[in-house]
DNA sequence: CGCTCAAGGTTCGGTCACTGAATCGACTCG
DNA sequence: CGAGTCGATTCAGTGACCGAACCTTGAGCG
């Protein structure tokens, strides 16, 4: 059961792009399904949860359990093993998702060059402050940023008070991959 | 007829990624749905033509004219009039869908490093003649290279005798967004 | 023990997008 | 004026996606 092979029997959309000899094509049998490049989004913000998927994205419980099937089979993600008392498995992100990050900067840069307003994240070398370029790399330092050195604020344009646990967690500055704490959700702390 | 407000009315994929800020989602939103990003990247190599986005892609045709209608309806592509005689239109990508080549770039990246074997196309500064870096800027220079002075030619693992045209056209080295020649088609020109 | 709750799924009917083949309309060429 | 080309549209069939309901495992509790 080489995971490279899996696509063979259900392939991405059903159907592959035939015939396209293209590593975009490639690459896009494998992440181009709807929903699959935003759950890698949140792999790489730390979202580890299938909860934590399911009410961060909006995403039916079914395709949600094809698509991390799916990316633990392809190896973008991994399934681990985060407690034993009850059973909890949790997906990280392998080194074949974070190599996605570039292509995600450069599909949210052009998103928001294109269509946004007002940033609603801010993305910074975490060594120095400064923000992303263009490319993802630190203008200051002149190097490709690590994206564990990646740090994540929130923008102007958030929303401040989200519904769901996850973007409330994600408000708070943290590190890609740095698992996000929805932990015992000290939830509106009553009582 | 604003066109950013046009995906109102016919979303994405039927449906949108509601309720996400990202400006990830909304790039997808744009450009997420099946075949769309091969079409853009087919427009960049210089493919303009109904029928030959339709042979080079192996689409089908409702697809295509829906993908294309949406494209143009984004401003990603622009429809133009070629000739007159028969009307004829030709898609040519704007600056917008120019924008994308980093996102596609960093994407071939990914697919070829994990899952190509041999790259099948090569991808150089035109000035020095130097191949691409991982963000799509020539080392050599030190700088950005503008998508019209990508120099594009065909890499070990690309198939030397393609069956259509356009594919046939693209195995000659060119640069992006110049239109491909798939002209009178001297098509294995026998008696 | 039985009840309830939570996490992580699976099942299922309905809908919608994609597929591929056939058809169509405008126009030119012979 | 019939055939060919280009650029589509139409249509039936299939498969993916959607949302709600249900299921399973294991605590936690009385």
């Amino acid at each position: 059961m080489n995971p490279r092979l899996v696509t063979v029997g259900r392939m991405a959309l059903g159907k592959d792009y035939a015939a396209q000899q293209c590593s975009i094509a490639r690459a896009l049998e494998v992440v181009g399904e709807r929903w699959t490049l935003l759950v890698i989004r949140d792999a790489l913000y730390g979202v580890r949860r299938y909860n934590d998927f399911l009410v961060h994205l909006g995403i039916p419980r079914a395709v949600l359990a094809a698509r991390l099937q799916t990316l633990t089979a392809e190896g973008i993600l991994a399934r681990r093993r985060y407690q034993e008392s009850p059973p909890r498995d949790e997906y990280v992100v392998t080194e074949r998702g974070i190599a996605l990050w570039p292509t995600l900067w450069a599909l949210g840069l052009w998103g928001r060059e294109h269509y946004g307003q007002s940033p609603l994240r801010v993305f910074r070398h975490a060594d120095c402050g400064t923000e992303l370029g263009p490319y993802g790399e630190c203008p200051a330092c002149g190097t490709a940023v690590p994206v564990p050195d990646v740090e994540m604020a929130p923008g102007p344009g958030l929303d401040p008070d989200p519904a769901d646990p996850v973007s409330r967690a994600l408000l708070r500055p943290k590190r890609l991959l740095q698992p996000i704490e929805t932990g015992p959700a000290s939830d509106a702390g009553t009582a």
